[in-house]
Order: structure tokens, then sequence, then C-alpha cells
RNA sequence: GCCGGCAUGGCGGAAUGGUAGACGCAACGGACUUAAAAUCCGUUGGGGAGCGAUCCCCGUGCGGGUUCGAGUCCCGCUGCCGGUACCA
């Protein structure tokens, strides 16, 4: 017998016994909302459609659906949206909660090129994956809607909108036109296709060797590819961008109506990075160069002038004795990776041209310089040098010895030298004693006059580099002839890309697609576009598909898009939940697509999405990032394994608020765990065999006021935390409320059911599972049907009211008695009641009370000294 | 450097300017059990006084301030986390 219990426990501990058994109900549900489509959405148009209910559009932003699956970082937002938008069905909404696939992308064209296998095989067979994990989180998706972005029918309208891209342009009112309205004003060939939205360029890019491709620069971290970290270097090639530039100051603008965190609106802006200034010209011999500068108040210091090393200017001015210097510093520079750049950056470079610039406001001979610190693509890729007031020319001119004049006056006790703040003007001639924003103003009027030069507005801003050298992208619906670019016509999308054995690239920049020798020739004349669409192409407007995911019609039908993406606001997306990470990149660019779709009147809001939110980063159990390497990674399948996909969706609302970053700890999903299972206890019972059946302690009976009370409490501050995102502080609502039922003898079934209506956003297999077992015994309480087409009950104010209420007795703000008094007690007899208090006569004894301060109910502070 | 965010028990966290620490975890004690697991009940910020019911003092990163009253508002720091980097 002795011998025998270790053995006996063992076989416990590899096998517990589940507190209920989701394992057996969890599944059972999801197979029955699949069956019967319980989350199926009609759209306007349909026959069940209700266009009386209001709609709410909460959204996720997509996955990419990588060979690893999900981790426990998507089931956060996810679920967030889940129980918004289940909470919003049952208060009478049309809600709109779909999910799709960001499918195309390096990794899969990767794994391709070193396995063989065909992109779309991972890709179906890693979406298969996801999907299957999605379902078993009891998300109430209408997968009716799911899109992929590499599905043609989906991305016969990715190139529809590049088309629609191609063919714009923006005008003077800064809204994009149709070309035909150029065409129409007989503008030549070469004047339309520089003013088009898509555009061909032949500037400097950033070239990955590794990869085979060129990245935007959003996607260079570091000088290295963000994809891989492989380096990047610059060179010049002929791609394809979008003039999001046009842009600029309407995606600052419009931010303003939206209801995001002010933090990811700053680091929008700041990526915009709007800054006034003044262009002056300068004379350099016959020719004449532009810089910018946002210190035109500083044009009297300016010593020398600076040139990028790539400035077209160069060629012209440099003089023949430095020539060889000229040419081995650009040389330099040009092979030099941005890495290799940045990480020489601290020591300024720099060679004399040999030229000279004329100073417009004096006449001063200035040197000509050319640096790296200079860049071609920013400004006029040319700046004048004032080192007195600013920190990078104040580097560069005492490491070259270049003078340094005064012309700021900074406030008493500070050094000139290197000074860049406002001040007053000195040895300025004319604006001498303004400050610096008077003297901004004055020269900037005096360079107009003159003709010298003008107030300008300049972005950081660049334009989008929006092609690719890969294969498991968009094509572009492209083709050149005799060198022109023109496109095919809107009946010959989709265009699919051709079928590849080799997806490895060419080691040169000529693309992938240029080994589908078939495919290259449209016609006789006329050979395809060889590059295809970043991964941000199909992310920029797939909330639009969701509207109306399977028309073939159209992008999305107009009635369709005024119902959901409506509403009165700038944003039509209702909720936006993810990640931090696409604060810039991929928000931007979806509200610049969606701004020229606005402005041809394909859609009806400026802007996509109402409201942000970001959530924040589960870390590992150590409080360290979850990585591989550090082993500290928690599987999502494995906590629904052995807790269940109700205990996994809990826990993860119930760690924290849903933006702030918060560690992982098992012994936390183990408590929500435990209170699920309290829940299920509160219906059923177990017997002696672990047979479950309807508890006996449940009674038709109205609950005891206490319970009621608390009851009623939680109807109201789940709905209200909900709204606010306040998960965490929600369920511990539940768990009062849980607390107070399990208190109680008899357990009244009309109360019980009203809380799994409360629960079942959160909760949805378990709320589901009690509701159906409650159902059998008892029809007249619980939901007919799924109980997430309940609606959310309705709190009894009455049902709140107390006639006794707990006081605190303060004496110079230090707790000193409590009294527990009528509910609608008087303030003066609250104050009678306290002066009058042992305890607070205690304290007053020997001081003169000043005064007194109550709070209707709460509290009252005798002041005394 | 610059820009954001955060800072409350042993831990995750809760607190319209009004009882700091809800709720959960962990820990400890008890009930049930031959024993254990599970479950249920109770205690649990620190220090001190008392046989005890109780009571006092201190306490929300640090230093000031406003207020009858500050975790919360204002000013000045410190630390950690994230983003960004020659943008003229």
């Amino acid at each position: 017998m002795e011998q025998s219990w270790p053995l006996f426990l063992k076989a416990m501990s590899d096998a517990p016994r589940k507190s209920f058994p989701f394992d057996e109900f969890e599944p059972r549900w999801q197979v029955e909302w699949e069956k019967t489509r319980a989350f199926r959405t009609p759209n306007p148009g349909d026959a069940d459609f209700d266009a009386s209910k209001p709609k709410y559009y909460v959204l996720d932003m997509f996955p990419y659906p990588s060979g690893n699956g999900l981790h426990v970082g998507h089931p956060e937002g996810y679920t967030a949206t889940d129980i918004i938008g289940r909470y919003k069905r049952m208060n009478g909404f049309n809600v709109l909660h779909p999910m799709g696939w960001d499918a195309f992308g390096l990794p899969a064209e990767q794994y391709a090129i070193k396995t063989g296998q065909h992109p779309r095989t991972t890709t179906e067979r890693n979406v298969a994956n996801f999907t299957a994990q999605l379902k078993r989180l009891g998300f109430a998706y209408d997968w009716d809607r799911e899109v992929n972005t590499t599905d043609p029918g989906y991305f016969k309208w990715t190139q529809w909108i590049f088309l629609k891209l191609y063919n714009s342009y923006v005008g003077d009112d800064g809204k994009a036109h149709p070309i035909s309205e150029l065409e129409a004003k007989g503008l030549s060939r070469e004047e339309i296709d520089a003013k088009r939205l898509a555009y061909v360029s032949s500037a400097p890019v950033n070239w990955c060797p590794e990869l085979g491709t060129v990245l935007a620069n959003e996607e260079v971290v570091d000088g290295k590819s963000e994809v891989g970290g492989f380096p990047v270097e610059r060179r010049p090639m002929r791609q394809w961008m979008l003039r999001i530039t046009a842009y600029a100051q309407r995606l600052i603008d419009e931010l303003d109506g939206l209801d995001w965190p002010e933090s990811i609106k700053l680091l929008q802006r700041n990526w915009i990075g709007r800054s006034e200034g003044a262009h002056v010209t300068f004379k350099v011999g016959e020719s004449d160069v532009t810089v910018f500068t946002t210190r035109p108040d500083t044009l009297f210091g300016a010593t020398y002038m600076v040139l990028a090393p790539e400035h077209p200017l160069l060629a012209q001015i440099t003089t023949a004795d430095q020539l060889a210097a000229v040419e081995a510093y650009q040389k330099s520079v040009a092979s030099k990776s941005d890495l290799e750049r940045t990480e020489l950056a601290k020591e300024k470079s720099g060679v004399f041209t040999g030229a000279y610039a004329i100073n417009p406001v004096n006449e001063e001979k200035i040197p000509i310089w050319i640096a790296d610190y200079v860049l071609m693509g920013y400004g006029t890729g040319a700046i004048m040098a004032v080192p007195a007031h600013d920190e990078r020319d104040f580097e560069f001119a005492k490491k070259f010895e270049l003078p340094i004049k005064q012309v700021v006056q900074p406030p008493e006790g500070k050094d000139w030298q290197g000074f860049t703040d406002d001040g007053v003007a000195v040895n300025s001639g004319f604006l001498d004693g303004l400050t610096t924003p008077e003297a901004k103003k004055k020269i900037a009027a005096w360079l107009e006059e003159k003709g010298l030069g003008r107030g300008t507005t300049n972005y950081k801003l660049r334009d989008w580099l929006f092609s690719r050298q890969r294969y498991w992208g968009e094509p572009f619906p492209i083709v050149w002839e005799d060198g022109n670019h023109r496109s095919i016509p809107e009946s010959e999308l989709p265009l699919l890309p051709p079928d590849l054995d080799d997806f490895k690239p060419t080691g040169t920049p000529e693309p992938p697609l240029s080994k589908a020798t078939d495919w290259v020739n449209y016609s006789a004349t006329a050979k395809r576009e060889l590059n295809t669409m970043p991964q941000w192409a199909g992310s920029c407007w797939y909330y639009l598909r969701y509207c109306d995911a399977k028309n073939p019609n159209r992008f999305i039908s107009e009635e369709a898009e005024r119902y959901w993406m409506g509403g009165g606001k700038p944003g039509g997306v209702d909720l936006y939940v993810g990640g931090t990470e696409h604060a810039v990149l991929h928000l931007l660019y979806a509200r610049f697509w969606h701004k020229v779709l606005f402005d041809l009147g394909y859609v009806s809001t400026p802007e996509p999405f109402q409201r942000l939110v970001n959530q924040g980063l589960i870390l590992g159990e150590d409080g360290q990032k979850m990585s591989k390497s550090r082993g500290n990674v928690i599987n999502p399948d494995d906590v629904v394994a052995e807790y269940g996909a109700d205990a996994l969706r809990l826990y993860e609302m119930f760690m924290g608020p849903l933006e702030q970053v918060k560690p992982w700890s098992m012994n936390g999903v183990e408590g929500v765990y435990r209170f699920l299972a309290r829940v299920w206890r509160l219906v059923m019972e177990q017997n002696q065999e672990g047979e479950w059946s309807l508890s006996s302690v449940l009674a038709d009976v109205p609950p005891d006021k206490k319970l009621n009370k608390a009851l009623h409490e939680t109807i109201k501050k789940c709905g209200e935390d909900i709204e606010k995102l306040s998960f965490n502080t929600a369920i511990s609502q539940m768990m009062v409320c849980t607390n107070a039922f399990t208190a109680a003898e008899k357990k009244p079934i009309a109360a019980v059911c009203t809380f799994l209506r409360v629960l079942s956003p959160f909760a949805p297999h378990l709320a589901e599972e009690l509701n159906d077992r409650l159902r059998a015994a008892y029809p007249q309480f619980a939901a007919k049907g799924s109980i997430a087409h309940e609606p959310w009950p309705q709190f009894d104010p009455e049902a709140l009211i107390v006639d006794e209420v707990e006081v605190v007795i303060q004496v110079n703000g230090k707790l000193r008695d409590k009294l527990t008094v009528p509910a609608g007690i008087a303030k003066d007899e609250m104050e009678k009641l306290a002066l009058a208090s042992p305890r607070a006569q205690e304290f007053i004894a020997g001081l003169t009370v000043r005064k007194v301060i109550v709070v209707p109910g709460k509290l009252v502070n005798i002041v005394a000294n």
C-alpha cells in the first residue's frame, strides 16, 4: 500500500483532473458557431440586414501568417476587440469584426528560396494554421469576410488602386485629380509623368544585396535591413515612387480630428517633420545654388557653404586642382554603406571644392565644401553654414578651421559660440537689434523683395519607394514600350504573377520576374514592369475590403462603404487595435491611400481609422522581451490545452491595462482559471464518479439585497469598463460578484443567468455552455438561443441604492473615526455627528475648530488648531 | 543628444483631489481527508503599544509647492523601458 502512493501521485500530476470540462465544451461551441455562422454580419442589401441599427466597426491589425504561428501578443489585441464587438452586438449594434491575412512578404519568399517550395504553398499552410489557432480562441469573427492579400480576387483591387494613383495628380487645391484633366489641358507626356502620384525615379535607393531588393527608408534600421539585418548600400536605380509628400500637410493637419493616442500623433508629426524656413539663392560664378535654412536670420553669419556629395552642380563648379580630392571623397561616400556612414558619423568629414559663393546679403565670398553631413534628399542638398549658431556647422568649422562669426546675442551668461536658440541679431546690418522671430520675418521679406529667396516649408517625409525586386508581391499593372510606361487596361486585372520554379534573386538589381521570359513579353513591342509592390500595399486598404469582401465588381460597394465607414466622423473604422510598431509606416501609408481615394470620390471619409489603441507588449515571465534565445516564449496553444481558451482570453485581459507593457505569469493564468471554475461550480456540481450535473443549490428565488446590489453594480461597471477598454477592472468586478454568489446559500437562477450574459463577451464558451445547461431545467430564465445574441442586461438603479453609508471623519486631514449614517443625511447633520464623535473630540480637545468640510455621504474633515 | 512612456505591498495591479493597496497571485494558519491534490474559511504594507477588543506613528521613486485634504494637480530632480538620430 505504502509503495503504491508515489505511483498514484505521479499519475495524478501527469494528468491533473480539470476543474471544469472546458476541453470538452470549448471545441463543441466552436463547431456550433461555425456551423450556424453565428457571427455572420449582414451587409446593406442583404435580406436580413437591419438598417435601423447603428454600426460599429472594430478592427484588428491583421497578422502576417508566419511559420511560427500565433504568439501570446496576438490574442491580447484580438480578445480586446472581441469583447468590444460582442458587447456592442449585445447593445444593438451591427458589428463588423473581421479577420484576414497580410500574406505577401519576404519570409515566405526566403523560405521558398531555401526549400524550393512555392511561397503560395507555405502561405496557405501558415494561413490554415493561424486560422485553426484563432478559431480555438473563440473569436466572434465573421469568417465570410476573410481577406487574403495574396488572393487574386483581393490584389486585383490593390492593383486597381495603384492605377488610380498612377492616373492621378495633386492639383493646386491640394487634392488628387484624374490625370485626364491634364491631358485635356494638352500637357505633354513628360509633363504629365512628372505629376503622377505614382511615378518613376532613379534617385539613389537603399539596395540590399543579400535580400536582392531595394528597401524603403523605413525598412532600413541602423543602416541594416529591418528584415534579416543585412547591410544596405545606396545606389541609383530606376524605381516606382508614390508621391506621399504631396499629402504631407494634410497628413499632419487631419490628425487633429482623430481619437488616437497623442504619442502616436506626435510620432507621425515628427516623422513627417515639417519645418519652416527659407530658400536663399547664392551666386556661384555664373550659376546659382539655392540652400534651405530654418534660420535665415543668421544669413550674415554664413561663413561657408556645404553641398551634399551627390549635388549635381559639383561637376560644374569644382576647380581643377580640387577635382581629384572631390571625386575621391564622392567615391568614398558612395561606396560606404549607410551603416558605415553612421558609424563614422561622430567625426565630421568633407572636402573643399575650390569654388566660392557670394553671400547675397553682404557680398562676402564664402568657400564651398562638400560633406556627407549634408544629405541630398533633404531640402535642396545644400546649406549655408553658420558655425556660430549651428552645432553641426560649429563642429565642422572647428575641425577644418573655418571662420566662426557671431550674429546672435544669447541671453546673459550664455556663450554665443554654438548657441542655437533664439536671441537678438548682432553683426547683421539691418537686422541688428531684432529678436530671432522678428529677424526671420524681416530677412524673408527682404529676400523676396530682392528676388533672392522666399519663405518655404520643408518636410522630412520623402516620397514612398514603392517597388521591390521580389517575386512574392503584387505585379505592377504597367508595361514599357519605347522607353515609356503605360498602364494596362483595368479589364486585364488581376495581373497574376507568373509561375516560377526558381525564386532566387538574380544577384543583380534585375527582379526575379525577369526569369519568366514568356510572361515578360506583353506584346511584340511592349514588356511588363518586373518590379513588385511592397508588403505595405495590401495592408493599405484591407479595412475597406472587409466591408464588402467578395464583391467582384468593385473594391467596395458605395453602399457598404457609406454604411460601415460612415458615421459622421473623419475616420470610418470605429476602433482599431494593434501594436505600436505600425505607428508610422502602416498607419501613414493607409491614411495616404485613403485620402487619395477620398479625393477621387471612392470613399466618403477623409481618414480610415477614427479611434486607435495600441496594445502593450507582453513580456516573458522574467520581465524580458519574449524570444527564442531567452527561452521565455509562451505558446498560446499550450495555455489553451492546459487551461482553456476562456482562461487565456481572460488572463490576457486581466494582466493589466491593455495599453501597458506587462510580464506574463502562469500563476496569474491559474488565478483566472480558478475564477472560471468557481463560476462553473455556481451552476454545476460533481458527484463521486466525477460526473457533472446541475447544482442542487440553484433555486428560483430572488437574490437577497446584498447579492442583488453586487449583481447590478457588476452590470453597470462592466459596461462602463468595456467602453473604456478597462478590461482588468471589469474582470475584478466579476470576481467580486462571483464571490458574492458563492457566499449565498441558495443560488438565485435569474441572477446567475444575468451574470452569465455579462461574462459572455469575456468567456464566451463557458457562458454559452452554462446557459445551455440551465436552459434545459429553467427555460424561463436562460437565453433561448446563443447567449451572444442576447441583449446586454440593464442595471437597476434602485438596486444600487443603499440605506446606510459609512462616512469618514478626519481631523486636520487625518482619518480619526468612521460612522455609519443614513444614506440621505443632511450636511449639517453630518457635521454635528462628526463633531460629537468621541474619537474626533479626543483630537480636537484644546484646539479651536476653524472650519469643517463636509463631503455629503463621504467624509467630514474638521480643521482645528 | 532629442522625443515619448512608466515608477504604488513579496508579485501583477486598483483608487471622479476625499478611508491607499479593490481584484488576483504568492505566503501563512485552519476545515475537509488515513494522507495528499482540489475545494472552502481566515490572516497578510512597515514599525510600535496592549492580555484583549483596539489604538498610535510611518508609508505610493526623490526634493519642494498648491490645498481643509495629494498616489492623483504644479515646479525641480532620479531611475527604468521604448522610439529616434547629422533633416540644416
